[in-house]
DNA sequence: CGCACAACTGTTATAATGTTTCGAAAATGC
DNA sequence: GCATTTTCGAAACATTATAACAGTTGTGCG
């Protein structure tokens, strides 16, 4: 993500806790930060050792951010990865898609309505109601599917 | 998992194994059926006690029974619960969905191929390749659902 | 058979991820 | 300002997973 995106994303968060009536802390604000500067997932003690300048600080710091921002719908956890990575549209709830790539390690949010109400409907016939759905694809992304092809 | 449906369960994997030229040992069986008696998915330091009879076995020992036994597709990994779950259908390759109920703990595995199909149509047009998708959803099953209400 | 090799298993130690608990500090509402 | 709620700091611990190395068992083959 390039300063100028990041900044608009911090922004963003800002306004939407603002709107929600919840706090969104220098903590919270930094380590959102931290996730999205990030071209790839990032693990909670990846972040640790970025929130204080002398000593880093405990597990429980990076995690409750990290679970107010789950809530918030600001950043996604990747199951699959135990690793975090900013939201692309924190804007309205949604159930998102990931496609990850085990090459490059770059994952590409998609929020796709077929794939959605398939699960959705699949669900009903069962009577099951979806609270969560978890849906990550590993794979090999386009351009690295190419440059593998190449060599 | 039943008795019966264990012994077959069983047979096939059996079956499978000698089909495909690899080891079916006695402790990747007991690994399998340890899996396949539980109702519910089980984690990887449920089964470690039950595999010796004196002392519990170290965790390497159960790790690499369950590897095995993913990569032959017969038992499944829930990356949502850290946990495993027996195959309902061992024989072909499958791409499955679950259904996990987050009240009892139970699992439905589906196959669902309007899902996978949606799945794969959006990752090719992103030039995605997948290799392992993974779909859980969690939320609250049909008998759950019911129990609540009426209470 | 008996040897060589590969595959499987045992064991110790350790890494990586996540939680509980208790208490201090800061913000909020009145 | 003062009580209440929320957030933050810190120590200890729980859970999940892997690395490394040695021993054992099974398999193929001369």
């Amino acid at each position: 993500m390039d300063e100028e995106t990041l900044q608009t994303a911090l922004d963003t968060a800002e306004a939407l806790c603002a709107q929600r009536g919840v706090r969104f802390t220098a903590q919270r604000r930094r380590v959102l930060e931290l996730v999205c500067r990030a071209e790839r997932p990032v693990g909670a003690y990846e972040i640790l050792p970025q929130l204080h300048t002398g000593a880093t600080a405990a597990p429980p710091t990076v995690y409750r951010a990290l679970d107010f921002l789950l809530e918030q719908g600001l950043v996604h956890k990747l199951e699959t990865l135990h690793a975090f990575i900013g939201c692309t549209h924190p804007e309205h709830p949604h159930a998102s898609q990931f496609l990850i790539c085990a090459d490059c390690g770059r994952v590409k949010e998609l929020e796709n309505e077929a794939i959605a109400g398939s699960l959705r409907s699949a669900a009903q016939e069962t009577g099951f109601h979806p609270k969560r759905p978890v849906i990550e694809v590993l794979g090999t992304c386009a351009q690295c599917t190419h440059k593998a092809e190449s060599v």
